[in-house]
DNA sequence: GATCATAGTCGTCTGCCTGACGATAAGCAC
DNA sequence: GTGCTTATCGTCAGGCAGACGACTATGATC
């Protein structure tokens, strides 16, 4: 049987990237300024057209590096040092979504330590990290002033359902370190979930849960006092990929 | 800035259908054969094209009802009958993973009750519930003599991925219920956990977390006895969707 | 109709984990 | 040193799960 293009209508498919980090205490997510329509001016998830040899993860991979620097962690090389998680998300293919024409569009979700500064194209204007929290928000105004406008296309709800995955994620897995730079400390791992969470966590019963749970970190001997008091242990992350029993999330 | 379609590469968008269901205390999955090539003769999920004006969702719905003549469970009418639960899972993009031309495919995961018969428009030797244990071997024989070969495409990980998203969602959600009747037993429902984690679970223990947890069985004031012994009380499934503290998965 | 097999339901006990929280340790700023 | 900060160890009570005994109510079989 011939192939038939006539037989199915065409798509264009693309990758929109949900890159979660945590910075002063908050969850933050990027963020780039549209220079075009539809949506010109407004922020929107970074992403772009997968091509036509190109497998949808590395397409993902390959976006999350033009936008941020970022090398994806690879699952292969545990000790790799400021490697991203990069994960599929969900697919959004509302006919309406894309005023031009039907698009197709793969969302990742990728979790990335405290970064310098976001680049986008070079051009440090067009992007930002961003609390998601305002992002999110419907109306008012942001912390600087501004007023806020909704994310361009369905992006509201793409960071909105990445922000829920790496939520419920952090609870059986420790993906919580995917945060962290490669050496961290049980407070700085504490103040992760908190972010993420956007709850209080008692230091003494994480501090417990953390280290007693086998495999979830690896002391590497060092110490710091990087964040004030008395000095902590520094910490890798195990080869332990999932908590069991998991971490319970506070109720709210 | 117009529409340019030379922008991007134009892509097909399929979706392909995991649909798992209980019979006979093995977890099955529908499969239909090819009757065109490639994989001519294989079994494979059944799927299809997404319409030009239609949602992924919309999609998914239309080929499940299409295969099985299930409905979709609608949550806002809880009490509906035979509405089978249907999600999506996630996202096959590869380049070479169908020979004829690039084509994305959005899975989707249908859980329903066992149901009379597949039908695959009207001829039921192209379709059939087979366990997927059977389906995800490698080589040899199924139980009834003929040699197993592979899912075509790669609908084996598709399945594989499926399976697991429904392995581990049973434990803190009630979908196992979407594996029941309308009105089931707390028998029923344990049977159906014992067949998707293949383990076997203790009566007593799974019959006070069930009917211990708030919302997730109702009582319908009825008792059966078709599963033989003492008579059992029916329940329907509750408003909890969620399951906290979860259904603990034994080790294996 | 007595006996048996089958499935359902209620309890008990023990160990583990969590949440609440006291106490101590070890840095820095003054 | 004093005070403040963060880290770390311990204790205790309550809740939940696994193991398992006991009893109940059907249908099947003799």
């Amino acid at each position: 049987m011939p192939y038939d293009p006539s037989a199915f209508p065409p798509f264009a498919v693309t990758v929109d990237l949900v890159v979660l980090t945590v910075r002063r205490h908050a969850l933050c997510a990027l963020a780039v300024r549209r220079g075009e329509p539809p949506f010109q001016g407004r922020w929107a998830l970074p992403g772009g057209f997968v091509r036509a040899d190109e497998d949808l993860a590395q397409a993902a991979a390959r976006e999350l590096a033009e936008e941020t620097g970022l090398r994806v962690h690879d699952p292969a090389v545990p000790a790799q040092d400021n490697g991203a998680h990069l994960e599929q998300l969900a697919t959004y293919g509302d006919p309406k979504r894309d005023p031009r024409m039907r698009v197709v569009s793969v969302a990742h979700l990728a979790l990335a330590p405290d970064l310098p500064a976001p680049r986008a194209g070079g051009d440090a204007s067009n992007a930002r990290w961003a609390p998601v929290e305002e992002l999110l928000q419907q109306g008012g105004y942001g912390r600087d002033g501004e007023p806020v406008t909704p994310l361009a296309f369905d992006h509201a709800q793409i960071l909105a359902d990445g922000v829920e995955r790496a939520r419920s994620k952090i609870e059986y897995s420790s993906l919580a370190t995917a945060f962290c730079t490669s050496e961290f400390t049980v407070g700085e791992l504490r103040r992760v979930y908190e972010a993420v969470w956007g709850v209080a966590l008692d230091p003494r019963n994480f501090h417990r849960k953390v280290t007693g749970t086998p495999g979830f970190l690896v002391p590497t001997g060092g110490t710091t006092t990087r964040q004030g008091g008395r000095p902590a242990q520094l910490f890798r992350a195990g080869g332990a990929t999932l908590l069991n029993p998991p971490m319970l999330r506070p109720e709210v």
